[in-house]
DNA sequence: GAAACATTTCCCACTTTTCCCCACTTTTTA
DNA sequence: TAAAAAGTGGGGAAAAGTGGGAAATGTTTC
């Protein structure tokens, strides 16, 4: 279970280094076996790598010939790489991914359950006053009956 | 399993050197056997000869009567190409297959699962641009219950 | 039919990049 | 205040990328 927000720096060889909280949950997790790729909303995920597995079968059973299906697989999949934490708690995020996710040196780790979202910075700012000022009109049905 | 996304250069004879990362898997799988073809999106497909055949044997075995299916065997056995890696894990790209993807020089080779996708750099690009711009709308059925 | 030329294929060597490990600085906690 | 843990940076060995050249195969022309 991943929650909370944390400001991170990476290194100028691109490496993230995993808030010390976290560490040890990942080590038993999974051995520091991460899983890295590209959502749809500009930002980056990371699964553990049991976590993606399933996610990963799943959306290699549907059809590619649908457009749709085939534009998530691209992303999703192609998108995808294994990363392995070193011994200092740090992962490398390729070249490929920082390009896509625009990430520089600030970036956001934003814990989501099974998974972190990883953001530039000035994207998650972005991202947040996006969100507030769409909020309001009709919920989705989902929704009915949700108290906080 | 192939996943995740490579910026690579064809060189001046039109060879393409597979990441290390593969090589391993692709000569256990099929001794470096390799069949590309052309995909309907405009880049080039690779299968691994053991995952290919099976996508062709039913391809020849639909109706060359209806039209739709006709291009699609037209099209992907039309290409097709054995291929096989040599000692510095290269492959090569013949000039009719480079012609059809619009590769020069930089590609992107990009795993989904069983086969890898091969594009020309900017016609990814593109692609990616269109596929986030129309994925608005309504959700195929497939992906009802679908999370992330 | 043979020889010369062109083309392709295979192999070797060099350069560049990547990855892993170690050490230092900074911060936190007892 | 001291000790331990976390954050940060750098260096070096090993592996991967790249290019060129030689040998073999095929083709064309005389």
């Amino acid at each position: 279970m991943f929650q909370g927000a944390a400001q991170l720096n990476l290194d100028s060889k691109g490496r993230l280094a995993i808030p010390a909280r976290y560490r040890d949950v990942l080590l038993n997790a999974c051995a520091g076996n991460l899983v890295m790729t590209a959502d749809a909303d500009g930002c980056l995920l990371m699964y553990p790598q049991p976590e993606w597995q399933p996610i990963r079968d799943k959306l290699l059973k549907l059809s590619a010939l649908n457009p749709k299906i085939r534009a998530l697989q691209r992303r999703l999949i192609g998108y995808a790489e294994d990363v392995l934490m070193d011994n200092a708690g740090r992962v490398l995020v390729s070249p490929a991914l920082r390009t896509y996710g625009g990430l520089d040196k600030r970036v956001m780790l934003v814990g989501q359950g099974n998974k972190f979202e990883l953001w530039d910075e000035a994207k998650w700012q972005a991202q947040q006053e996006a969100d507030l000022s769409f909020a309001g009109g009709e919920l989705p049905p989902e929704l009915e009956g949700f108290s906080l």
